[in-house]
This record gives C-alpha cells, sequence and structure tokens, in this order.
DNA sequence: ATTGTCCATGGCAACGTTGCCGGAAACAAT
DNA sequence: ATTGTTTCCGGCAACGTTGCCATGGACAAT
C-alpha cells in the first residue's frame, strides 16, 4: 500500500499553501489562472486522488449505504442488483450484509455497519428477527433507514414491498377456481409480515368461498425445501388429504413437487400446485410452476430511490410506503383447465 | 443524524484531556484505576463507539475489502458468501459491487473502491473484460490484490480458482465413456480462462479418445441460457447432428435442453448432456441434468483466507495459487448405463 | 535538602481536507 | 494622499483519534 499523493504534497512542490491547492483543484473562485493550471497539471501527473476517508470525517458523511440481508437467494439478488444500480448512479456506495438468517448476525452486522459510519440502512430482516432493538436504535440516532421486502410494522419509516395480502388472494383463488376444494398452505416463519401476509391472503379467499379450512392443512417450514419436502408427505398421508398446495415461496413449491412426485399423484389432476417468487425455475421444471411474480429488481430500485429521496429532503417521509402489485403466472401445476376454453 | 458522542465529551465531562480517556478506554497503562472506572462507566452509559473514520485516517487502513464481482448468480452468490464468512471472522467488512457482466462498470467500480481506501482487492472480472489496465493500476499502487475464479493469468497475484481444465476433460470424458461420439461445445465468453480452459479439457478428451472433430459443433454463447437454447436448435438442425452436448455451464445447459425437449429427441438416448456448476436446479429437472460441482462456497473462503495471509504476511505471496478439483455428478441427462451395471 | 523514580495526567502533532478570516499587493476612485 | 475595492493567497481551526513527550506531584533514597 504505497502512499496516496496528498494537497500537501502538491502545495510544497509548488509552494502554494494547501488551501490554495485545495481552491484550484475545485475550481473554486480566488484563484489565480496560472495557480490553477499548475496545480491542476501537477495533480493530473501525480494521478492525486482526494482522500474519501478525511473527507468524510470533515462532513460527516460517508456516501455509503449500508444493505442487510438475510440471504442471497435469487429473489434477494435481483433487489441487491435494483439497489446497486440506483445507488451507484446516485454516487452512493453500497455495503450488502447477510445476516444468513441469523439473528445474532443481523445483530453483529447493524454494529458494524454503525460504527462504519454508513449515511443510512436498508433492511430487510432475517427469519429468525422477532424483536427489534437494533433497529429501533438505528431509528433513534435519527439515522435514515429504510425497510424493504420483509418489513415491520411496528417500525415508523419508509417501506417498499409486496402485496403480499393480494397475492396469497391471487394465488388461492386461483386454485380455487381451478376447482380445487381443499387447498393446504406451506408457510413460512411465523414473524414474519411477508409470510402471515400471504396466509392472511389464502384465509381470506378461503372464506370468501365458504371452504372449510382444515387446521392440519396449514403447515409452517420457514423457507426450506426440504421441510416442505417433509410437510407435503405428511399432508399426502393425511386422511383428509388435501388437493391443493399454496406455497409461500418457489422453493417450498418444488419441495411439494417432489414429494408428490414420489407419491404417484398427478400433478395438477389430483393436486395443484402454486408457488410465489416467480423464480425461473419455475418456467424449467416439469411440470412447470405457477407462481406469483414479485417485481424483485423493481423493488430493489424503488427502495434505494426512497433511500436517496429521504436523504436529500427533510420532510417527514416516515410514512410514506411503497406497496407493488404481485401477478399471478399460471403454469402446468395448477391449470386444469379452468375456465374451460371455449 | 444525531452526532455521535465522542471521547471529548467524556473528557469535557470528566473533566479530563482526550489522550487520558484514550487510554482508559483503550485498557493502555498509565491511568488511575479510579480515573478508568469513571471514563467506563461514563462510555458506556453515553454509548460512546470510537469513530472508525478518524481511526482509518489516522492509521492508513479501513478494514474493508473491496469485492468486485461479474454479478449475482449462484455460483458468485456461494461465493461471497463464502468470502463474508471469512472475512467477518477476522474483522473485515465487504464492500460487493456488481459490474453486471460489463467492462465499463467494472472500471467505475474499481475507481470507487479505491478511493474509498479499501485496504484490498478480491476481484473476478467481468466477461467483457478484455484489458486489464484497472486491474493493474491495483498492483502499481501496491494494494492488496486476489483473484477468484475468472482469473487472468498474465497478472501476478495470488488465484484461487476452480481446475477448469480438468472439468471439461471429467464431463467430455463421461460423455465419451456413454458412448457419445459427437460431442458439441456450448462455450463461454472467448476471453475467460474460464471457459477457454474448459473447452480445452473437452479438446484433449477428443483427442485422447481420437475422435474427429466438427468445427461446426463448437459454439460460443457467453453465460446467456437463451444464446444456448438458439445455439442448440442450430446444432440440432446440422446435417451432422451432435449426439451429446457439453454446456459450459448448467444455465446454458438448460437452454439446450429445452430446444432438445422442443425438437422431440430424447434425452440421454438421443442426445446427452452434461452442464457445469452443479446449481441446484439441475436435480430437480426432468431430466436432472449431469454436472460438474465447482465449490463455490469454499473456493469464497479459500480466497478470502488468501486474503487476510496476503494482508497480515509480508512475503511475497504472488506465485501462489489454490486450485480446486471439481467433481461430476452423474444424473439422467446423460446416463446410458455405461458401463453397464453387472 | 537534594536527587531520583514512579505514577497520573495534559499538551501537541499528525492523519487529509475544507471553510473562514485576514492580509498583502495592485489598482482605481476620491 | 487617503480610502476603497479587487484579486490572490496563507494561516488556523476543525473533524475524532492516537502516540509521543512533557509536567507535576508524591514519595523514597541518598
Amino acid at each position: 500500500m504505497e502512499k496516496q499523493t496528498t494537497i500537501k504534497d502538491i502545495a510544497i512542490a509548488l509552494r502554494l499553501s494547501t488551501s490554495t491547492v485545495s481552491r484550484a483543484l475545485r475550481d473554486a473562485s480566488d484563484v489565480g489562472q496560472e495557480t490553477r493550471r499548475a496545480v491542476k497539471a501537477l495533480a493530473e501527473e501525480l494521478d492525486y486522488q482526494p482522500n474519501k476517508l478525511a473527507l468524510s470525517l470533515l462532513k460527516n458523511q460517508t456516501n455509503t449505504i449500508g444493505v442487510i440481508i438475510p440471504n442471497l437467494d435469487y429473489v434477494l439478488s435481483q433487489m441487491v442488483r435494483g439497489i446497486d444500480e440506483v445507488a451507484l448512479e446516485a454516487g452512493y456506495t453500497v455495503m450488502v450484509c447477510q445476516s444468513d438468517e441469523s439473528f445474532g448476525r443481523e445483530i453483529v452486522n447493524t454494529k458494524r455497519l454503525l460504527d462504519s459510519l454508513v449515511d443510512g440502512f436498508i433492511v430487510s430482516v432475517s427469519s429468525e428477527t422477532m424483536v427489534y432493538e437494533h433497529i429501533k436504535k438505528i431509528q433513534t440516532k435519527k439515522i435514515p433507514l429504510v425497510l424493504f421486502d420483509r418489513v415491520i410494522d411496528s417500525i415508523n419509516v419508509p417501506k417498499i414491498r409486496l402485496d403480499n395480502l393480494e397475492g396469497g388472494r391471487l394465488a388461492t383463488q386461483h386454485l380455487v377456481d381451478q376447482g380445487y376444494k381443499k387447498i393446504a398452505l406451506l408457510g413460512g416463519p411465523e414473524n414474519l409480515t411477508v409470510s402471515n401476509d400471504r396466509k392472511e391472503g389464502y384465509l381470506q379467499i378461503l372464506k370468501q368461498n365458504k371452504i372449510k379450512l382444515d387446521k392440519n392443512h396449514i403447515i409452517h417450514c420457514d423457507f426450506n425445501q426440504d421441510y416442505a419436502y417433509i410437510a407435503t408427505k405428511e399432508l399426502l398421508s393425511m386422511k383428509n388429504r388435501p388437493d391443493a398446495i399454496f406455497a409461500i415461496s418457489d422453493r417450498l413449491a418444488i419441495g411439494a413437487m417432489l414429494a408428490i412426485k414420489e407419491s404417484g399423484l398427478k400433478i395438477p389432476k389430483d393436486i395443484g400446485i402454486v408457488g410465489f417468487n416467480n423464480e425461473p425455475v419455475t418456467k424449467l421444471l416439469t411440470p412447470s410452476i405457477s407462481s406469483v411474480e414479485m417485481f424483485a429488481f423493481e423493488i430493489g430500485k424503488a427502495t434505494a430511490k426512497m433511500f436517496i429521496e429521504m436523504i436529500h429532503s427533510d420532510e417527514d417521509m416516515s410514512e410514506k410506503e411503497i406497496v407493488f402489485k404481485p401477478k399471478l403466472f399460471i403454469r402446468e401445476s395448477s391449470n386444469r383447465g379452468f375456465p374451460s376454453k371455449s
């Protein structure tokens, strides 16, 4: 690590003061034509780069956004890509920290970024997170904070998310429309609004259609494909066997599908499946899996935009919330041909 | 953004000098018992956190690693996870920048991180990158640099990568063993050693087995699944139609598979496929796709370890290279049952 | 009483940069 | 000749921290 050339080096070489060099470099007024030219020339020659650290210390701002996410699966990768794109454009650098769905690591990451002095936070919580002191601490310190995707209702900051309730509704209504009568739910972590909203949508639709719910048909299996596999085996062995499964994520849907395939039941004839996220893989499987698109890339971009707006505006934005509308893609796994084509 | 409590605040409150407070906080010698206790108590109460920026400026080190990667697909996500894990452990924070396979953005990212004063770089180049001035600049400034996965031969720094040559060999030899005679190659970008090594392995095996190569059977399609689909359509329409495809990534293999399915040809009977990366999706498809595992997570960890070793050691490590051995997972897409089971 | 030693603390510079103020020189206006 | 204005530049402080050196008091040894 070589010493970088500093403003001082230039000042000494040119027998000027650092102030003058600084002004010349920034094209400020109060600098003579000649001096300016000389300074700029030498700066160029010595490949001078202003020391960001010194500036950050002085201005108490780092142009860095701390992003805390639970993992880097397909959806979050897309979101991060969206955040990245907008942030870069706006002159911010992004520090991404994965909590790996661990509450402990989420706290560690928050602490770290907090004293790395990021200008603000963009956060999506881990599935283990049930108490939000670390998040509230960010808020207490008046550091800009935006929540996205896995959002926390009780915290009053801008939020960008999918309308998961509607997503749950879309998926479930579709299954009802296809004539399925006993629709099971493979749910996610119970402390995540994302999961609960999707579940709530599911429940609403059942109620709306006067379908009696068998409580055993709801199984929570985090976001773990293997759990979904096991849970589905269990569902299939029930006396009151479901004839459709709404899985709260595509991973769960895949786990379910593997279990169903092994059982010999036919998809979608005997049993239908709808997933969530619309990962590319859903198109590729046999049968292809119906899924709810959640516009991850767009959510990422919107999140970063909101963040930047928040930083530059001084009005209170804590009530702002952007909610994206989901879209259902119907594929083989749930398509029995209803309503029958004319 | 509230003002953080500083050492000065504590000093004033306790009528001490900043030096004394600093020493007390760091458990250094030369501080009285009483003062130490008082300082620590107040620091706790005011939630004092040392200002990393000031420290970084002083010590000229940021405890931050700049990671530049072309994208966040499955393999790189795994690698980043590995890097993250080790880096965190060692007290480093990671700044991940995606170049999105764009040469321009790679340069921008390098510049940014360069003057964000990261302590060093971990880089995997974009598929567009053919000239390495920006990478060499890192080296010129004597900033620690480690290359991984997509490595550049002509740059003399530690490298961590897969034995792609062997990977290409494994895949191709397997196809030969299964009795395929006309093996096509869906290649990656031509300026990436990763692709070229895999291709070279393929060529070696063909030669070893005295299989005549039809030059039309080699098609480069970056890492783009859609190109692979089109390329495969083309291959299938050839007079001298291949009876197997070695795709340099799973994405390409999937593209190929889609095209073959449409053609009505049977996999693996009429035509075999082997992919590369061993993404989880390969297991799930019908037929499941044989693929070469590249131990992305382990490569990530090894990379970060190497980086940290490099920072802490003063011997020259530029010649160090860690090469992981690939492993072929044989699945339905290429399994014709040879050698026939007894 | 003088010197030496130890302990606890304070002062100052430095890291690289900018912002503010002051000042010198040149020239114009009175 | 005095005053004012402009142009160009330097000095100093500040951001938060640490490292080095100085200082002063207490106490023991001579």
